[in-house]
DNA sequence: TATTGTTATACTCTATAACTATA
DNA sequence: TATAGTTATAGAGTATAACAATA
């Protein structure tokens, strides 16, 4: 049985590696051109061709958020919708071929800047934290 | 030398830590009606007196954007701005005694959150989670 | 009736550039 | 000249309610 004050430090300990992580992925947005959610979102499609909906839930956000952030990418031509083919309510989206290349290449660095800050970990360490993330169903 | 593989995936587990963070900080806001920005910002100034700027720094936003965050808490009554004594430029800011409470309660809500989804962590795995945020000079 | 995605609305967050006051 | 905070602006993210098409 932990603590409270275990429970507290655990608590600030993930809110400022949130903030961390976020920076990092910040910056690295940034010399793409893109927003931190459109970053996470060409990171989260990648592999995969999530409906409107599914694709709200992992992103932790609301569908209605949805439609515009997948307009402003369609615009950009790095994602495009298609009918679901056995539910015509359902839209799904997938990556264009840049959106593809863009996707690869903004996971490229966020591993090179996570590597470069955090690359240092134990393999323990490094164990500890997959375990952290590891019951999860919306990753 | 860690492998260009270990990299790519120390990146995909801090990003879906990152969102599944910024769930559960959400949830949490959302119950207090405050957004996650201003949950952090209330986290974030308890026991400190930052100037603009290195709450900016602190929150990994530009300061122009703390103006009106700031202004935003205000009208709610859980912060206010002081005239800093030694520099006639710089504004400080306190939290309310309203402020105190909220921030106090986000925190005690926070833990909760936490120990409930991740207080299963066992202690090296803990000491490691600690290690990967030391090194820190924004948190 | 319920669900999926959309639209309308209102508010918040975000950065850039220009500005004021102070150093 | 440089720095701290503000303002103006424009764009993006956010949730609620109401809606159309489909199940």
């Amino acid at each position: 049985m932990a603590t409270t004050k275990q429970a507290t430090e655990l608590a600030e300990t993930l809110m400022r590696l949130h903030r961390q992580v976020r920076s990092a992925l910040g910056a690295v947005a940034y010399d793409f051109d893109l927003t931190v959610q459109q970053a996470e979102l060409l990171c989260v499609v990648q592999h995969r061709e999530p409906s409107f909906g599914e694709l709200a839930e992992r992103l932790g956000c609301d569908k209605t958020n949805v439609t515009g952030m997948v307009d402003r990418l369609v615009r950009r031509g790095l994602v495009e919708r298609y009918p679901d083919q056995s539910d015509r309510r359902v839209s799904r989206l997938r990556l264009t071929k840049d959106g593809e290349a863009t996707g690869r290449r903004v996971k490229q660095r966020m591993a090179a800047t996570v590597q470069e800050r955090w690359g240092t970990l134990r393999p323990a360490d490094r164990a500890a934290l997959d375990r952290l993330t590891s019951s999860d169903l919306s990753g």
